[in-house]
DNA sequence: ATGTTACGAACGAACGATCGTTCTATGCCT
DNA sequence: AGGCATAGAACGATCGTTCGTTCGTAACAT
């Protein structure tokens, strides 16, 4: 994963960073091709020569959002101290989703998922390795007898996640509540967890 | 709020029924005026007798969405046993929205609602009644020593609705794992709430 | 009863704008 | 010459909305 035998042309990343400014401001359907080409400076054409069209721009997006979540699953799949960790993983998980260009462009990615195979194969792929991941914590937790063992696991980490993420999803309604709860959520979810 | 000075007209309802039908299948935007006046069996210009224009639709349908909040609303509010209230909220709203209808109906609004002001408005409102309203139930059960009450009780009304909404939205992708967890919810968010 | 006026409901053609995509021409580098 | 990257005109489709018109019926005057 280290040598790309096809390194990116910088045009198209070029590309990427002007779709996404589109998106974040109108969201997907919202934005025209004539948008992104019009902010990335090149002309209509051009774009058809770095990706297949409109959609194969999200879909390339959604991967490197599912990169940026390498690090998180990387963290929580080798620990020896689960509790500490899960705190790590909620006070940054929870400040990543809710900067409010993560919180929308994965709103957007998600919303366009539930209808778009091509989409939702990439989104789900990325969803998958990281309740993976949290799950796998909360179960050598679990053994060890650092968090309650009597729900199941998975469920708890999807419960996690949806909180979480819930959480970032609002603060983009309400921008002022976001600032109120940085490690409530945190003290919330672990007092749920006592043995 | 008994005798309605202008009943509604039945074919607003039909326009109404029909853009419900299609929103939930394609989405707001990916939805044209003439999908709607096709189902609903009207035409086209009939359509503007009835609603100023599309986005005039999609506010209709928020506002009967925060009608029928208000059940969820009234119940939070009159309660003497906030305990058994709480349990009986978590349960039954995590049930409403996880109903695929009204997960995807208020995932389209809420979007919506992050750039349209119109949908912002209604959205916004119904949502602080909720919160409002939970915010009560959760006072008042820690002044009487039920529930913890070392946490800012509005921020803990929050969470549960991020957690219940959030997994509402994702049994949407993952329809597998909304059964797997019908009270599981319910004993987590009370566990983290216990004194 | 009969003629007339008024009005809301309904229709579908038409409008201008914009959509995503394709096509052809041009410049540039090797 | 050959091969890309680029540009922008052009395409057909669809978008939300507006338009002038017709239809049916209720209200009123005679």
């Amino acid at each position: 994963m280290s040598a790309d035998p096809h390194p990116i042309h910088p045009r198209k990343l070029e590309i990427v960073h002007a779709a996404v400014t589109n998106f974040l401001e109108k969201g997907y359907h919202q934005t025209g091709v004539r948008d992104i080409v019009g902010q990335a400076g090149i002309s209509l054409g051009n774009l058809y020569n770095h990706f297949k069209g409109k959609e194969a721009i999200l879909v390339f997006i959604a991967e490197i959002e599912g990169q940026e979540l390498s690090d998180f699953i990387d963290r929580l799949s080798s620990t020896d101290d689960p509790r500490a960790t899960l705190e790590w993983f909620i006070t940054d998980y929870a400040a990543y989703v809710a900067l409010p260009e993560n919180a929308l462009l994965g709103v957007e990615i998600l919303t366009e998922a539930l209808r778009n195979p091509a989409i939702a194969d990439v989104f789900g792929r990325n969803r998958d390795r990281l309740i993976a991941a949290l799950t796998g914590c909360l179960t050598q937790g679990g053994k060890s007898g650092v968090f309650a063992s009597q729900i199941d696991p998975r469920v708890v980490a999807c419960m996690i996640l949806d909180t979480l993420e819930g959480h970032g999803l609002r603060s983009l309604s309400l921008p002022a509540h976001s600032n109120l709860a940085p490690d409530d959520i945190g003290s919330f979810i672990l007092n749920g967890l006592k043995p």
